[in-house]
DNA sequence: CCAAAATGTCTATTGATCTAGACAACTATA
DNA sequence: TATAGTTGTCTAGATCAATAGACATTTTGG
């Protein structure tokens, strides 16, 4: 690639961060995987037509995020690469799609509270608003690295134990069941990507800059009666939604 | 909201455009659809903790894109708000969901080629590596602002005329009924966010740091053979994916 | 062992970003 | 028509980002 690759100046990002950027996703398309090395820092000056010491901060950026090591003498080894694929279909259940992709998956319940439906959750679970509501707060990970967290709403009067369900059963899947639904389905996805706010960026272990995709999605029994609302937010470097039809 | 919002230092991202990028989430989320117009500068200042020519730097961009429009002496209001929400189901059909929300859709045809098929392609269409394909690289907007850019896939020896059929007709249900296909559906997606490129950049007016969502689709004719591969990239601040299942 | 190639460290300088303060210009309203 | 509240403009200084060059340190391979 003899090609210079374009970053741009005076747009409120830092040289080093676009090119960290540029860098990270070259390593996630498989731009070098016949080497398994970043390129030298010199070559990288080069094509991006910058200074080498910029290029040193959007690799010592990467490092930070563990997905480089550099190496005195040798180079810049890549350490991790790929995207966990997220299924999204009418009967997606959180552990399952990911079991092949990650050996561990922890789930954690960040903590729960009674909440008054604001009129776009109402709205989405055919309810009053002002119904009282369960909120669980989660975050998932796979293999230690913090995947994605949630926001979920349950109605109250259907589901009063959810919290604690969840808590001792870790699944939301069981924690219905042990409240007599044996059975659901996603009923509408919705996804937009934006840039992690702060609480995103604690919880999810990100650097500011970072993407998240959020999916609001609502789960129904099969009578067709909401049963739950969430909105998941998803650590946009380390995973893809795959949508099933 | 008294509470203070967070913006970080020294992390590559200008503080004006951390501060843009929240105030657009707001806006969109309808945080200050009571007046219609955005909190006065020196409220934002304090809010975020930075000084007021921060905040103005902010509210420039956010001016350029169209975004709002300030009034010496009244404030800063709100001239647009909502993302297109784009549906992605079976039976997606590019004009057909957008059709309410912008009252006018332009797609372009930017180039065609025949090209060979890549072993993903080839292997999303269930073909032999190598086969010829037709490229075509598309960008849509509404109402004058683009708002996706496409790579589209089809074999050449079921479709040899995509190429003219589409940029006479502008729409790829139209050029597949030109060839003899009536019907067809959306077999699979996947979704990533990421940072845009210097391509997506300039062909999708974005600013640098910009977010684009990328939906990789198979659609199939009704006997399940996949007529097409598409990739598709979405400036992610203008739009939100609908996933109806 | 030596040379080439790579990363690590240091200094100096320039330009962009952010802060700070003061004041002008304009709008709405009491 | 004052006056409070808001955006517009200007100046000056502090901090961060990027360039430039030199040289040290480590690894690899001939």
């Amino acid at each position: 690639m003899a090609l210079k690759k374009v970053v741009e100046r005076q747009t409120g990002v830092a040289l080093w961060r676009q090119i960290a950027d540029r860098i990270r996703l070259s390593i996630s398309n498989g731009d070098y995987d016949a080497t398994g090395m970043v390129p030298p820092e010199t070559v990288l000056a080069q094509e991006f037509g910058v200074n080498r010491h910029t290029v040193r901060s959007a690799l010592a950026a990467l490092g930070e995020e563990g997905l480089v090591r550099a190496v005195q003498g040798r180079g810049t080894m890549i350490t991790r690469k790929d995207r966990v694929s997220y299924p999204i279909s009418r009967r997606t259940r959180f552990s399952q799609g990911l079991g092949r992709q990650v050996k561990e998956i922890g789930t954690r319940l960040l903590g729960h509270a009674e909440v008054p439906a604001s009129g776009e959750i109402a709205a989405a679970l055919a309810i009053s608003p002002g119904s009282l509501l369960i909120e669980l707060r989660t975050v998932s990970s796979g293999d230690g690295r913090p995947l994605s967290m949630s926001f979920s709403y349950f109605p109250v009067d259907r589901f009063p134990r959810m919290a604690e369900e969840y808590s001792q059963l870790g699944s939301i899947t069981k924690a219905f069941a042990a409240q007599g639904l044996d059975d659901y389905v996603r009923v509408s996805t919705e996804i937009v990507a934006r840039h992690a706010d702060a609480d995103e960026l604690s919880q999810l272990k990100l650097s500011p800059g970072a993407i998240v995709m959020e999916a609001q999605s609502v789960n129904a029994d099969l009578d067709g009666k909401p049963v739950e609302f969430s909105r998941t937010r998803f650590a946009a470097d380390r995973m893809k939604l795959r949508i099933e039809t």
